[in-house]
DNA sequence: CTATTTATGGACAGAATGTCTATAAACGAT
DNA sequence: ATCGTTTATAGACATTCTGTCCATAAATAG
């Protein structure tokens, strides 16, 4: 998996022209960044940018690699047996580490996010989310005979939107809810529904199949 | 509201940029579009571009706006009582049509949505979304006296984001399913959430407030 | 028919891209 | 400490796209 990296400059050019792109999402649009702006803020030839990568869109993508592997493993799974009888404590405490990150990093995300992000990026952070979702939360969670009501991959891509869109909204209304009160409101809403939200009095097994 | 738009050219080299454009999508990616290859397309002159739209973006903005504002209208709200008594079966044909829209429009969904699509557009979309989903669902829904257990912008976010997920989703995997059931799939995943998925039996008063 | 609006084609400067050189510097390893 | 290899540099270059401008021609509403 680790492969040899026996040269420092590589890496210390990678950081310098990484960190330009972070610092530089921060003042402006990334559409408006310039391959140019990233090197000279990492006080590095332009053409030394082309010989790492090819686009804007690999340099973020590569930088991005290395913050959610290492975030994925600060989530480790439940098992369902757990989860019943904790009532899903534990697993509240995993999915927190995700906001706070959000939050500590919120101009980015909103940079990113945003009418001028990069949808290269939003894809990223929804694959990472569905597999997260579906390896860390679902797997564990589900019945031992493997019969869900739903595709397991269509409840992952359901709970990657949904998180998401919260994520969006949170940071459009300038984190008005704290990462703890976010947590538990997507805990809430993803196991419980809208019935639940709305105290809506209706029965799942009124479902007309 | 309507304003006056008294001349034909007008609107027909509209037609012809707006036309073109989602042509070119259904072959080639978004960003290696140019503003000279739809005025080509359109056969009109790259300066009449500039005299309608200051951008790409400002075009696809524009056009889609047409084809949600008819969307928009085919989906009328629900009234909670009913919604009580029939088992929303009412709201399930209203949401189908945006899946059928979808479905129809593949191609282009897989383009604007894909990796090199246009944030722009998503926000759109989202936006659009998230205005249906508060005004023809969550009012009529929510209790009378309003109190719901989570904020209704929070849930419009949720329910917002997991469609766009949901779509994506089905569209990677080139529409296994039909609109109906993923509209099935939908309307019971949103209610009853992941509990009632995976079999989960969570109490939803067990919640550590 | 006429005044007004819109479309045209071409020209223009400016910005950014991606590629290619030849040279210099930094590196790991022995 | 040195040597062969790898990486960084600065600059040049053709190319592509952008956005703005103009003078002219055509279409339109009234």
């Amino acid at each position: 998996m680790t492969e040899k990296k026996p040269d420092r400059r590589k890496e210390r050019t990678f950081q310098m022209l990484s960190g330009a792109l972070l610092e530089l999402l921060k003042e402006r649009d990334y559409p408006n960044i310039t391959i140019q702006d990233i090197a000279d803020r990492a006080n590095v030839s332009r053409a030394t940018f082309y010989l790492h990568f090819k686009d804007k869109d690999e340099l973020l993508f590569k930088s991005m690699e290395r913050i959610y592997d290492q975030l994925s493993a600060e989530y480790p799974p439940v098992t369902r047996d757990e989860f019943i009888n904790k009532t899903y404590t534990h697993n509240m405490d995993n999915s927190q580490s995700e906001y706070t990150h959000v939050a500590a990093n919120a101009e980015f995300y909103k940079a990113m996010f945003g009418t001028h992000g990069s949808p290269q990026f939003m894809q990223m952070v929804r694959a990472y989310l569905e597999n997260v979702t579906r390896e860390h939360v679902l797997k564990p969670l589900a019945p031992q005979d493997g019969k869900t009501l739903l595709p397991l991959d269509f409840i992952a891509a359901f709970t990657a939107g949904a998180e998401i869109g919260v994520i969006n909204w949170w940071l459009d209304n300038d984190l008005q809810y704290s990462p703890e009160q976010i947590n538990q409101m997507m805990t809430s809403m993803c196991m419980f529904g809208m019935a639940w939200a709305l105290k809506l009095p209706v029965d799942p097994n009124d479902i007309p199949t």
